[in-house]
RNA sequence: GGCAGGUUGCCCGAGUGGCCAAUGGGAGCGGACUGUAAAUCCGUCGCGAAAGCUUCGAAGGUUCAAAUCCUUCACCUGCCA
């Protein structure tokens, strides 16, 4: 199918509270083989097909317009010739959405220098770059042609380059994919951040290539649009020159991404969009606490994705819309009221603080499939209400009053 | 009745003269988690703010010093009658 499947219109624009910014905050409308998806819009995470623990029934009946898999973890298990021989990874996991893959740029990081240690968005001083390549554990090596791996699964070494990442990718059949880019960390120097930000935007020529031979290719499959992935740390002039650069380049959209120091994050997001074209959408990826949620909108991004609402629900941590509260506190052993009183979604329409709380206590499965639902939900349900505020002409008035009773990771 | 082994902090369980308020698990309590190597990880876990105090079945004893050695008692577990 065609490239005019895809598309994206602004329906609205956010005015900027400072007017002498420009504006690039907006709600509007991405248009998929597989559906729609209102913007902003968050996009929940399925890494391997899979939101962790809620079947997709549940993702559609919270609200999620779409999800995002990842294509090094299913590469390597199933195999995306498998995930293709099945229709592709919406038709897999029985999603009629549309869907998202990553492409496997991320891992990079996290199984390379940066496991579990250098993703914490935090301010950091730069060190050589050499301590930061010393981590003995690292999986992942990093070259100019691409990165080798060793899978964290059984300790193969595996081999991704932008070309075969569009492979799988396209195997994959996602709606919308990621160019394979380098995710550096806060922890390296300049120079390095330079130097891995030619080697992502060299990265990204060889993906829109291989992703228009394979676009020909498989002309019989819907088509795939591609997002080239935005780079360059925490400085202006790196970011603004890979918007610049791969603005100019024919892709169907833009990921943000790259570690981020969290205070500095609408000052990222904004140096990019304004640099990048308006008429296609931009996702931030890896975002998705309701303050950075905010912050993104009003400077640009459209779509975000995060695994924080499922990941904390699994260590039960429930959004509360006074700020993330553990519902495993002795103090809601005996509480019997909703989980979130005035939420409206399932978990919280039917079961009590003292019922999650003991789940979580027994170690049930129902616990963290609950949690998800609901921390799912508050998430997309956030997101909904600014699109529709911004809609309405009054974000800053529900971003006041939201933010006003909400206290990060305290409730 | 005889022989052997055992009794450790909420639970299980190391420790057999000083480095022991006592290893490890679990439970409990608290925290973290942002393109998922995560149903994970971290801290705490006798009392006390601290100095210090009280603990290793009970009582007594040996020793500068005992959860660790000796004596008696109380339970428990095997094997033999």
């Amino acid at each position: 199918m065609a490239k005019s499947d895809f598309g994206f219109k602004v329906k609205s624009e956010l005015q900027p509270q400072n007017s002498d910014l420009k504006p690039v905050g907006r709600a509007g409308v991405i248009t998929t083989p597989h559906g729609q998806i209102q913007t902003p819009a968050f996009i929940p995470v399925g890494t391997k097909a899979t939101v962790k623990s809620v079947l997709p029934e549940s993702m559609k009946d919270l609200g999620a317009q779409a999800l995002l898999a990842n294509a090094y973890h299913l590469y390597l298990q199933p195999g995306s010739k498998i995930v293709d021989q099945a229709g592709g990874v919406g038709k897999f996991m029985n999603w009629q959405g549309p869907t998202f893959t990553d492409s496997g740029g991320f891992q990079v990081l996290s199984l390379g220098v940066g496991f579990k240690k250098v993703l914490a968005m935090e301010s950091v001083t730069v060190q050589s770059d050499d301590v930061i390549a010393d981590s003995k554990e690292r999986l992942a090596h990093v070259d100019d042609d691409g990165v080798t791996f060793k899978s964290h699964l059984d300790g193969t070494m595996h081999r991704f380059t932008p070309e075969f990442s569009m492979e799988v990718q396209h195997e994959l059949g996602a709606d919308i994919m990621f160019a394979f880019d380098e995710c550096t960390t806060l922890l390296n120097t300049r120079e390095y951040q330079e130097k891995s930000l030619e080697r992502t935007r060299l990265w990204a020529l060889r993906c829109i290539t291989a992703h228009q031979q394979l676009t020909a290719q498989r002309s019989h499959r819907p088509y795939q649009a591609l997002f080239g992935v935005i780079q360059g740390a925490q400085y202006e002039d790196l970011r603004r020159k890979a918007a610049t650069d791969l603005g100019a380049m024919d892709f169907d959209g833009y990921g943000i991404g790259g570690a981020l120091d969290k205070d500095e994050l609408g000052t990222i997001v904004r140096w990019v969009t304004e640099e990048l074209p308006a008429d296609r959408p931009r996702h931030l990826l890896g975002i998705g606490e309701p303050e950075d949620i905010f912050v993104g909108v009003e400077n640009g991004a459209d779509t975000f994705d995060c695994v924080s609402a499922s990941r904390v629900a699994r260590n039960a941590a429930v959004y509360f819309p006074t700020g993330r509260v553990n519902i495993s506190n002795a103090k809601y052993r005996n509480s019997f009221e909703q989980l979130v009183p005035g939420c409206a979604c399932y978990t919280c329409s039917n079961y009590t603080q003292a019922y999650l709380h003991h789940l979580v206590h027994a170690k049930e499965m129902a616990a963290s499939t609950l949690l998800t639902i609901h921390n799912e939900y508050f998430i997309v349900n956030l997101v909904d209400r600014i699109r529709q505020s911004i809609l309405d002409g009054n974000f800053y008035e529900f971003k006041a009053e939201f933010l006003g009773q909400y206290n990060y990771r305290r409730g």
